[in-house]
DNA sequence: TTTCTTGCAAAAGCTTTGCACACCG
DNA sequence: CGGTGTGCAAAGCTTTTGCAAGAAA
């Protein structure tokens, strides 16, 4: 099974949830969609062969999912709550065009190492931290 | 006139909007309070002497602030927006606890070249960033 | 059978908007 | 005056919740 998959089914039986035939569907549809897919977005992807799929419980699985660890809830400021599902291995960051709405992922150990410097300055634990660039993509800033 | 009130009134002359009295009260209150306020939080606070004072009004009156570059809008996840007053020096990121709420701000240059330089690599022309770190303050992470 | 889930609709938060009146320039 | 701004209430959006029926263990 996909790490993931078993992460999430694991996560379930051990708090004693189930497994239903829509979380299934959910996480299937999920894992195949780009990141960073809102709510919505992903509930009218499952629509479409799922019609009878709820709205509630798009919302609440992905919020299981975000509980679960397999996935991560990002708001980039329109008023929407994106998920991301983790790799597990090492976090990123965003780079977002403000024009065409692309979304691209980097990651710089160095900067990771100055953030565990400037907390540990201010006397913080960090758990997580989040860094978006936000400007124009190599496209949009042709014109 | 203090550099952001002359800011904003000198917006306001360019866009040919007037200056009133509630904008006059809001912003007062606004650069007197601490930074990182909800707008329900000003509007709170501008009710105890100025009962009258609109909803509405507050909500329209900061993304006014924000447009004018005095203010900046910020969401740090809870569902509500908040205003910094914008310093137009230097920017400055964010230590969230997410224990207490504590909202500490800091400034490392390094990481900012270093996101110059990651942007630079792909192509991106930067306007600006986010960068927040969330974990437990120094006081929380005693316990 | 017992407990958890679902789908629906209603409710809840935060934010925006329509409108009539008031105010600024 | 003419165009903006205000306050109120209503509407909009996204997200959450209550509930009866349905499905998993």
């Amino acid at each position: 099974m996909a790490p993931l998959k078993k992460s999430f089914s694991d996560y379930l039986a051990q708090k004693g949830l189930k497994t239903t035939r829509q979380r299934e569907i959910i996480l299937d549809e999920f894992l195949r969609c780009p990141s960073h897919l809102s709510t919505e977005e992903l509930y009218l992807r499952l629509r479409k062969k799922h019609p009878s799929i709820g709205y509630a419980t798009v919302y609440r699985t992905l919020k299981l999912f975000a509980e679960s660890g397999i996935a991560e809830e990002r708001h980039f400021g329109d008023g929407q709550t994106r998920y991301e599902s983790s790799t597990s291995e090492e976090h990123h960051d965003h780079l977002v065009c403000t024009a065409c709405g692309a979304i691209l992922e980097f990651e710089d150990p160095r900067i990771e190492q100055l953030q565990d410097e400037v907390a540990r300055t201010h006397g913080f634990k960090i758990s997580r931290h989040r860094l978006e660039l936000y400007g124009l993509c190599a496209k949009c800033s042709e014109t």
